[in-house]
DNA sequence: CCAAAAGTGTTAGGAGTACACCCATGG
DNA sequence: CCATGGGTGTACTCCTAACACTTTTGG
């Protein structure tokens, strides 16, 4: 039985939520666009196959990734039984410049609005890592993943928009950050055409699960 | 490489959580209790394995099943590379008594405070599996799972202070579960050896995540 | 001086928590 | 008649959601 890794890689760019995808070079599904992933080792453990593939992929390292599901539809690869297990990665969009793995040639973002016809079952994959991180959104600090070091609150609050797909009360939100207490406010302004903006810096020991 | 699937099956009995472990009868870990599982047939998907498994332990099928998290470390297991898909499982205790599967000779329910030594990796396995029924009973009806068809509140709050392992307040939980206006109260009451209980049913098209 | 984004408080409703007594029954 | 579990309401706190104006800057 073969066994792949499949990872969802989001990023907040433009306001947008965009998912990285890649063009198939080869049958089945050749032309379409797929999720990233690849079969895993012998001796590696499968979150280790899913970090090579993400390099691979993205060039990057040191991102927030979580297991989403593990799919085993006898059928939904047409070449025979493969079982994927599908990881979702938050990658901050500062880190993309390096864009350039190996296999990048065919790597495209794209918004969570206007995605291309997926090979395989890659929709249901897509659409439930999406669900897992609106959810995760909301009661850990996964957010912050997507941002540089230092952001604005209104930089935060254009993550929590893109990702929720809706708009949020700047008052509100800024309290509810607030008190979560996990922000460090920094002697520091971003310079944004307007009034400047003070930047932050996330400041708890780890990704909480509040 | 192999792919297996272990089920954590979870009852409350005797107002205690409990989840049936199956003693090994050949190395490695000869003679230890294991979470129940098998190897994954070629053309079976992974919840149909998984479902399958259940049967052959409990006899029961018709159960609430769902994927817990796949381990796949290579060294979890020393005969070699062995993936495992971990489910885990919810069955009322009044269907227990067919508790007599083709492998349940050596099958047996441990109350989660007295567990023995586990095989493999087990014990995290378990772990992880309690906390995730743990979180989905604060935000679904997951609980109602494990009660008969017709249950008083009592009984619900047991299977509550049980999952979550402390006491709850009487009138506190009544109105949570009052307000969440998914039981059909009965004009049927139990009885209890006291006054009589009045009995209820859930009355929700399925499980709902609220 | 104007456009644009930054920044800031109050109020009302709902949810959770703490807490104590009477009731119906079987023995 | 008494032991046991069934059943009920109120007050406080905290979180959420709705809502509008002033400030700072660059052009």
């Amino acid at each position: 039985m073969r066994v792949t890794v499949d990872i969802v890689i989001f990023t907040v760019r433009d306001e947008a939520l965009q998912v990285l995808l890649v063009k198939r070079g080869v049958p089945p599904f050749q032309g379409q666009y797929a999720i990233p992933g690849g079969f895993t080792h012998e001796e590696e453990s499968l979150e280790d196959a899913a970090l090579r593939e993400l390099y691979e992929e993205t060039g990057v390292r040191d991102v927030f990734l979580e297991q989403l599901y593990t799919f085993g539809d006898p059928r939904r690869d047409p070449r025979g039984r493969i079982i994927t297990v599908a990881y979702y990665a938050l990658i901050a969009s500062d880190k993309l410049s390096v864009t350039a793995g190996a296999d990048a040639a065919e790597a495209k973002w794209f918004s969570l609005e206007k995605l291309p016809a997926l090979a395989f079952d890659h929709c249901r994959v897509l659409a439930y890592a999406l669900e897992r991180l609106q959810n995760k959104l909301e009661y850990t600090t996964v957010g912050f993943q997507l941002l540089q070091e230092k952001f604005t609150l209104s930089e935060l609050q254009v993550v929590y928009e893109a990702i929720l797909g809706k708009r949020m009360d700047k008052r509100n939100f800024r309290r509810k950050i607030r008190q979560l207490g996990i922000l460090k406010p920094l002697r520091e302004w971003r310079r944004t055409g307007r009034k400047p903006a003070q930047l932050f810096r996330f400041a708890a020991r780890r990704i909480a699960d509040l």
